[in-house]
DNA sequence: CAAGGTATTGCAAACGTTTGCGTGTTGTTT
DNA sequence: AAACAACACGCAAACGTTTGCAATACCTTG
């Protein structure tokens, strides 16, 4: 009952010709004739032969597998990543490999080992939070294994990357707010060690010098983006001796526990305070207290892009140039999306 | 620069012994001396020695890859499963393939081919909702691919699978609410096609009887799980001469669609109406008006589960009993949960 | 010192495929 | 009729490992 899988040996003893003709045959090569191409094609087609690609992978020395390394699977945002990954993977015939680092550093090492060991033609990279030596994936390069960094990315030169800027978004949502007649606005921001934060931040400032507003820091509170820290970041924003009458917080989650806590101290949402925020949850649309509008990061775009570029640097090493200087850059630019309720 | 990864034959090239040697030694077989296991094992670190994979695949036969096919990575209930997956499959120095079908039968057929291409040790499905023939899972059996179904199974004979048991959940769901004094229990309920609208049902009746009450069949409406059918549904119960006091939702969309609606009716809820559901949602804390109560399905457990059964099949395989006759049916029973608000 | 044993190592096949090169068989051309 | 293309196919090496078996060296024992 356990049949082995056909081999190209086996058809080609049945046929009574040899192995190399059989493999040629099957690709179509113009120096078989076409009977015995035709023999092949049909003995093939019978035995339901289907190529060993371990075999292939091998003798090619390419896996037609592209390894994925991600924080957090179940995150909204990587899970809309990866699945997007997948998508643009499948259609060039690629598979994916793929792990998730948990965002230990150690973990992530092991993970790039054993990308490396699987032999994955490329890599796609959301680096940890904790990761703080880039060194395990630099020496990819070495292998001549491409690698290409997606949203969270590591800050260093010579590599590719594709990320969505926060400070354009950053600069439309207070815009946004300033249209609408806000003048103390408030930011609920993240750690300072994160590199988002700062982005949010310059933004912030960027909207308001370019509105011609004086900008004021103790609007800006951060919070460690916990429920507990929210609740503190807006008992401090509201403690301010101007109290903000909207506010920007780091991302949705954040958002939602304010809004959750501005409703138990009975603060009229969108009257007496409005929210706008950074879209990682994709259910807003579920919700009814939800944040006037949304910052976009393009999760499901910026998976896309990353494995373009993958699959263009891996179709373009083969072709000479293994000498490259140029290193894609690609920035998505976050956008401001009203949400409708 | 493009620095080729070393090789066994070249180790054994550089100290002048064999390639088989080296091979021995670097896994520590006793019948290599201790003073060449030292001097090769010394070297393979000084050169960064890595096994290629692909040639030890071939060899061996085994890929020490597991295929995950499932419809959607995007939809949280899946993004939480394939991360216990990987946790799972990583622990056991597996790694995981990953493709979605979108539900859409021809590619999950196609999918099936690349897996078995790539050789993968055994596979993980969930299959997809439009799926009606089984046969291309089936066919793996006879290359001795073990597969394990997880969560979506489908309904035939001989398989292993892990899944959850909606009717005892069910069963909470509404003896739940029947504890809490009411007696007109609505249930917006799924499509008739899905077994899991089935299982609710039974639930549901069984909830009734076991507690002496009569069912009455007009308090169970189906709904097609959108914005707009469940909006009708939710219509269809409140003009039912017995309008129900409480509502069983076929899932959390469906509940906060229709939390959603009832608010807009002007319904005062948790009073004149009550929620339950199933959980599909991770980000039920962070929103207020939530179902009183979900019916969780455990995805992460369920992944593991299914991921442990697959290893374990792996396991066996090899040591004799290539006969199976016991198959791996294992039922989590969904468990009502209360939301703390 | 010969015999036997043991510890160490090498040889070569195998996994399934691709591919450069060689070889034989036609058929065409002069 | 001889020479030469063109065509069709086979041989064998290669990809990097593992592993059964053979072979060598050394050591012990009688």
């Amino acid at each position: 009952m356990q049949s082995k899988p056909t081999t190209i040996k086996e058809i080609a003893q049945l046929l009574g010709i040899s192995v190399s003709t059989v493999s040629r045959a099957l690709h179509d090569h113009p120096s078989i004739g076409l009977t015995t191409r035709a023999k092949v094609k049909k003995l093939a087609g019978e035995l339901n032969y289907e190529p060993n690609q371990t075999a292939i992978f091998l003798q090619k020395g390419k896996t037609h597998t592209i390894g994925v390394i991600l924080p957090e699977l179940s995150e909204a945002f990587f899970s809309s990543a990866i699945s997007a990954i997948e998508d643009t993977a499948y259609k060039k015939n690629y598979t994916v490999l793929l792990a998730q680092s948990h965002d230990d550093e150690l973990k992530e090492k092991q993970l790039v080992e054993k990308m490396k060991n699987h032999r994955v033609d490329g890599l796609l990279v959301s680096v940890g939070k904790n990761t703080s030596s880039f060194q395990h994936f630099e020496n990819l390069k070495k292998y001549n294994i491409p690698v290409v960094y997606f949203d969270r990315i590591p800050n260093i030169p010579n590599i590719h990357y594709v990320a969505c800027n926060m400070e354009i978004g950053t600069i439309e949502a207070v815009s946004f707010l300033l249209k609408k007649g806000h003048r103390a606005i408030g930011m609920i921001n993240g750690p300072q060690t994160m590199v988002a934060t700062g982005e949010r931040k310059e933004g912030y400032i960027k909207a308001m010098t370019k509105n011609r507003l004086k900008y004021d820091p103790s609007l800006i509170v951060s919070c460690d983006l916990t429920e507990e820290g929210t609740k503190k970041a807006l008992d401090e924003l509201l403690a301010n001796k101007r109290k903000p009458t909207a506010i920007v917080t780091f991302n949705d989650y954040v958002a939602l526990f304010a809004i959750k806590y501005a409703q138990k101290l009975n603060i009229k949402l969108n009257q007496e305070l409005e929210f706008v925020s950074y879209a990682n949850l994709p259910l807003i649309n579920y919700m009814e207290n939800i944040p006037a509008a949304s910052v976009e990061q393009f999760p499901y775009l910026q998976g896309q892009k990353a494995t373009d570029i993958l699959m263009d640097l891996l179709h373009h090493q083969d072709k000479g140039s293994n000498e490259q200087s140029a290193y894609y850059k690609i920035i998505i630019e976050s956008q401001l999306i009203e949400n409708k309720k």
